[in-house]
DNA sequence: CTGAAAGCGCTTACAG
DNA sequence: CTGAAAGCGCTTACAG
């Protein structure tokens, strides 16, 4: 069943067939009822590759995230697909891991399926190396690419972020004021938005006069196993009194170790995340964190997005402020 | 630039810049290295839409969830994803949501996007109503269907799932083996896997003797706080010494619930979870947990699609079984 | 308001 | 081993 069939049983053009689908030029009242009545009677739906053909686009977007088991990208994907789908937009999901060659790779393919933009989640994309960047920009010259939680100046690169420093600023003040004074930085890897944290993390210990070096900064092994006993060698050599968490599920990690080495928290360790996910709540005591409003940002995108394809403005960078939840590993 | 480009460019016709591309049909080693030389040069690659078109295919497989936030299901997109790219499919992700007519709504985009195959992720698209399945049944006669932890028999449909009557038969065994007498089963849905957990569950009362009714089904209402409540109160109303529950997360908020409640668990109340997720590890005490192999069964679904695909055959229904995790949530 | 016709960029028998 | 040609099913100026 295609167009000729439909243009044959209604007794007009293909050409009246294919106005009254995509609904636009003019045709009478008459002939849309008459093309619609056939239309419904065979549960015809227009072939989307002959559709892709004509107008250059399946109306599909490619959203690339490093680890959808991450709860916070899960998230993200779930409020775009959400908000893709108002808009007519496919979302075509690529989990391309952490390895530079295999998120290039990703790329191409979801070109090669000629998405009609292109959605990366997480900071986890934006490298250091701006050389490390190249297929992203390249990638730029022929769609539009939006970037979640990460920055990257060039046309055609739309990013929408939260202020993270600004979070990470406000969570250290929280364990500062109340009476933390040696705290330390915890994340499991090095992207643009735990840079972002850091700087806030740095700023605060300034303003309370807490001297600190780089060596507050660790950097740990992802994993569960590796992580609790990563943390347990921290709490054993340090006189850490509060873990700034780039993340919850890494603050809950802490805390579970916490317990199992008889450290009262928050009394003896302050413990914060960010995310403000499940994690936090379920943990016992729940966790001080920080929404960071996901939905809002993947609204924004995905606003962005239909702006740009429509040929109109969008501003490259939006920066938007997300706000802290006091729970209870953080004094009151 | 198109095939008509390259075939200048090279000298040949576009039959055989196709025939090289495609690696199909004879082509002399010497006229491929040309061709292949002038595609690199442009950095060629073929329009998609066109290939879709002449093929009918653009390789491309559609995965439905009701929610992709929910760890389990994000655990089946990422190893399902992973998968299918090593034979060169893409995948469409839809989050339909619980209700009917969204989920009907998602299948029928997907077919519209013309995707090779559709692949269904959990039991929570069965319906114990045959005419809710319609829309199932009328996509498999298109193209074939893929149902993880479900089954539905129907021909062009497979059904991959964990043998989840005997996890959740085991899992209650542990917890009446060692001296729980008054049991319940608390889930937040009442779907086909959960059915036949709740099937696992009697089986073991009955073998150990005890007497139970439909109302130690405890249907919950989903969302953080809400099941928080509901289960205090079950602790509150009712003699429970074990909660059997269908997913960790469930189990987690029993087990922070009981606490709240000073139940000491396992003394005053076991607790088992499902799914052998993060929440199981995390939990204090941790939670024992039943390990349905989620990593086996999508690549079982993989690899039977791509027989399918291929004209191959390949069982309707697979059940596999899974394995018991025991932790401190339960007597030892 | 409607239709004839060109064009989108491939693949694949078929003939040589 | 290679090429000419038909076909896939739409959209969209253009003419009327």
């Amino acid at each position: 069943m295609n167009i000729y069939d439909i243009s044959k049983q209604s007794g007009v053009s293909i050409a009246t067939v294919s106005r009254v689908i995509n609904n636009s030029g003019y045709v009478a009242e008459k002939t849309r009822k008459k093309v619609m009545e056939v239309i419904e009677k065979n549960s015809y739906s227009p072939n989307a590759f002959a559709r892709g053909m004509s107008t250059s686009s399946m109306k599909t977007v490619g959203i690339l995230t490093t680890n959808i088991r991450d709860l916070y990208q899960a998230q993200c994907v779930y409020y775009l697909e959400q908000d893709l789908k108002k808009h007519g937009y496919t979302a075509m999901l690529c989990c391309t891991g952490d390895e530079q060659a295999a998120k290039k790779e990703h790329v191409e393919l979801l070109a090669s399926r000629s998405v009609d933009a292109l959605i990366f989640i997480g900071s986890h994309f934006v490298e250091k190396s701006e050389k490390d960047n190249g297929y992203i920009y390249a990638a730029s010259n022929h769609i539009p690419v939006f970037l979640l939680n990460g920055c990257l100046s060039h046309s055609n690169i739309y990013s929408i972020l939260c202020d993270d420093e600004k979070g990470c600023y406000e969570l250290t003040k929280c364990a500062l004021d109340h009476g933390a004074k040696s705290p330390y930085f915890l994340a499991t890897r090095d992207t643009f938005s735990v840079q972002r944290k850091w700087k806030g993390f740095k700023k605060s210990c300034k303003e309370h006069d807490i001297e600190i070096d780089d060596s507050r900064f660790r950097l740990l092994e992802d994993g569960f196993e590796q992580l609790g006993s990563q943390v347990f060698s921290i709490l054993q050599d340090t006189d850490i009194d509060a873990a700034i968490c780039v993340d919850d599920e890494i603050a809950s990690i802490v805390e579970k170790v916490a317990d199992y080495c008889k450290r009262k928290v928050p009394r003896d360790l302050q413990i914060t995340g960010y995310n403000d996910s499940i994690f936090a709540k379920l943990a016992h005591p729940a966790i001080s964190s920080f929404d960071n409003r996901t939905a809002y940002m993947c609204s924004q995108a995905i606003y962005g997005l239909v702006q740009v394809l429509e040929g109109k403005e969008f501003p490259e960078e939006t920066m938007y402020t997300g706000k802290v939840v006091l729970r209870h590993s953080t004094n009151d």
